[in-house]
DNA sequence: AGCTATATGTAAACGCCGTTAACTTACAAT
DNA sequence: ATTGTAAGTTAACGGCGTTTACATATAGCT
């Protein structure tokens, strides 16, 4: 957090207004996200963010981006982990993506929005192939298998499930009176469920 | 359709707001509906649907609720033609789960936005009460298990499977440049992992 | 049939939104 | 020191959801 003393050039606005991003959609969803919002906040004048972003949509890209990443980087230290302990590795990855959901809804919802992201945006899409990967990791590769975008059906039913557990926590009427630690419950006994398929 | 020769009074308008909701949704994205724009579809006021819904928001948990219906209807429909032919239950109204999503991506979206409808509402939790009835049946039932809105893991498990399918494929980078026939192949493959899992 | 209450429409206004155009300021390179 | 450019501001535009005050049609009552 950088002090700003009444300066005429921000110097960090296109960082500041992600995390302004950041601050409003956890308070008040992601839908409460306005661009005037976002620069009042800051401090800035309501076109500012137009020399840095071209329309709300290209913010939220980033917005987007920046959320998929951190909840790839959540993966990531949960597969190191359950390696370190040698535990089941696909098994923790499968749970860090719905712990990540059940922390950061609105992050969650922000990343799969269709709608209000460019999401053909390549460092978007890199970042879903960076996802993908940690989930695709563990299982058997065939030859004709090499692109990270192509899943065999077992590891698309592994993001799958993983993905529509999340998604029904988050927007659905799936336990919705349980706690967050109810529902990590409830995936782990859905996941006890799928994983031996894997094992065979 | 009803034509209207600019009589002061509109006659159906709180059903026709909602054909204006499905008609633009299906043309320009859920996020494109605004009350002025179905207003003037219609040829009404922009104030008039305020006299039938209380907001926006109130609007589109009708409208919501009604797309709930239309998908749980597919599903029962499915699961009567597979009991005829003697196939899988579960799995045709799996299938219709994300044939319909395929379909009708607007309305599947418009099902789940949590933030742009009451999902509190007692009609739109019946509907998806409805719907997971369907997704149930099959399974074998408890004694503790009567509440609808309970579900065991291998219920979750099934849901979470067809529900994560559909939002990867409508909302998700998954199979983006295949087309519907491909991507309801692949729900059938994906399927044909899980659905074992069911009948040990 | 006429009167009235109520339901259902309209018009005008409010503040907020995304976005653009024209202008201003600060910094960096010469 | 001059000047070009990047990064801010201000003011305006039309569209949005929503409210308030008003207008009109319908239904029930006598």
């Amino acid at each position: 957090m950088k002090k700003r003393g009444n300066r005429y050039h921000h110097g960090h606005l296109a960082e500041s207004l992600l995390d302004a991003v950041d601050e409003i959609a956890t308070q008040f969803g992601i839908e409460a996200v306005t661009l005037r919002g976002c620069a009042k906040r800051i401090g800035v004048s309501p076109a500012s963010a137009f020399r840095h972003y071209a329309d709300k949509r290209a913010l939220l890209t980033v917005f987007a981006t920046r959320a998929l990443n951190q909840l790839a980087d959540a993966m990531e230290v949960a597969k190191l982990q359950a390696q370190d302990k040698g535990e089941d590795m696909l098994q923790a990855v499968c749970m860090a993506y719905v712990r990540f959901a059940l922390t950061k809804p609105a992050f969650f919802r922000a990343m799969w929005r269709e709608e209000m992201i460019y999401s053909r945006d390549s460092d978007y899409l890199a970042a879903t192939d960076r996802l993908a990967g940690y989930l695709q990791e563990g299982f058997v590769k065939t030859i004709a298998d090499e692109d990270p975008s192509e899943f065999s059906p077992q590891e698309l039913l592994a993001w799958s499930t993983v993905h529509g557990l999340a998604c029904l926590f988050v927007d659905g009427p799936v336990a919705r009176e349980q706690d967050r630690d109810e529902k990590l419950q409830l995936t782990n006994d859905v996941l006890a469920q799928l994983l031996p398929v894997f094992k065979i």
